[in-house]
DNA sequence: CTATATAGTCTACATCCGTAAACATTGAAT
DNA sequence: ATTCAATGTTTACGGATGTAGACTATATAG
């Protein structure tokens, strides 16, 4: 059933996604006016994000009279876990436990976040290894 | 002081920064090697990616006979942490908690680095908001 | 019905990126 | 000295990105 190959998300577009995640859906002028405000767009410049969006199957479109109002078709917290996951893929593994404890520190966390994130630490801790080696260079053991 | 425009490094030249931050140094001939095996490059490709960083800055060459020898400019942890501050920044502020959540549920972590994680979180406990609102739309409060 | 505003589609364009071939230079082997 | 192989430099090229103008179609006001 044609897993439709990996929707990448850029960075203008992305804005363009949070707005439409959060409002649940938008219409390009309602967006316009949004991203002018906040990004300080030009309308045409939000007309070719949405055109973009479209084509890479990140919104739908539903025409209602002249205009389309435009709807997600992939979910924001999935597509976030994802960009985090790509990227700390790319990172040293060795490193990935400072960078989150760096990442920590400058973010701001509610208390439930807090709670959450320890009782996953905690459930974690059973099976963590002592250390977990670079894999920076190919083959295996190496640094 | 000329604070040279922060450093764009692309993903592709990543890899290459990684095995330099991991060996100190490394001859192009070395990284060819390297990079033939761990990413199925040719040579050609990794002499761009070595060029492309030395003209960004990220690299420095210096003349050893006929070949130079390569040594990272910036350091690895805060290019790392940069990175992933930067993705986090365009992030849906009302969610990073989770997506820290499910991202900590993936990764491996040392030992250390959970009982590192634990004590920032214990720390930050203290002055916590109860609740992280949502930051996609302009304005202040709205969704 | 007709003109206009508004929304959508097409075109543009410089730059970056991934990937690499072609060309030039030079240290080293003979 | 001459030549070759290794190393660096230049050029290439299609696709993605950020940013936006131009052109087109049509709902709606009058």
């Amino acid at each position: 059933m044609e897993a439709q190959t990996k929707i990448e998300i850029s960075d203008a577009e992305w804005e363009v996604m949070r707005v439409t995640w959060t409002l649940g859906h938008v219409t390009s002028s309602q967006m316009a006016e949004i991203m002018a405000e906040k990004m300080g767009w030009k309308t045409a410049t939000v007309k070719t994000l949405l055109g973009r969006l479209i084509k890479k199957g990140a919104l739908r479109a539903e025409k209602h009279g002249r205009a389309f109002t435009y709807y997600p078709t992939v979910d924001e917290q999935p597509s976030m876990d994802e960009a985090v996951t790509t990227l700390f893929g790319h990172l040293c593994q060795m490193r990935v436990g400072q960078t989150l404890t760096d990442l920590v520190t400058q973010l701001t966390l509610s208390q439930t976040d807090i709670e959450n994130l320890q009782a996953t630490l905690a459930q974690k801790q059973a099976t963590a290894p002592v250390t977990v080696d670079c894999d920076c260079l190919p083959g295996d053991q190496h640094c």
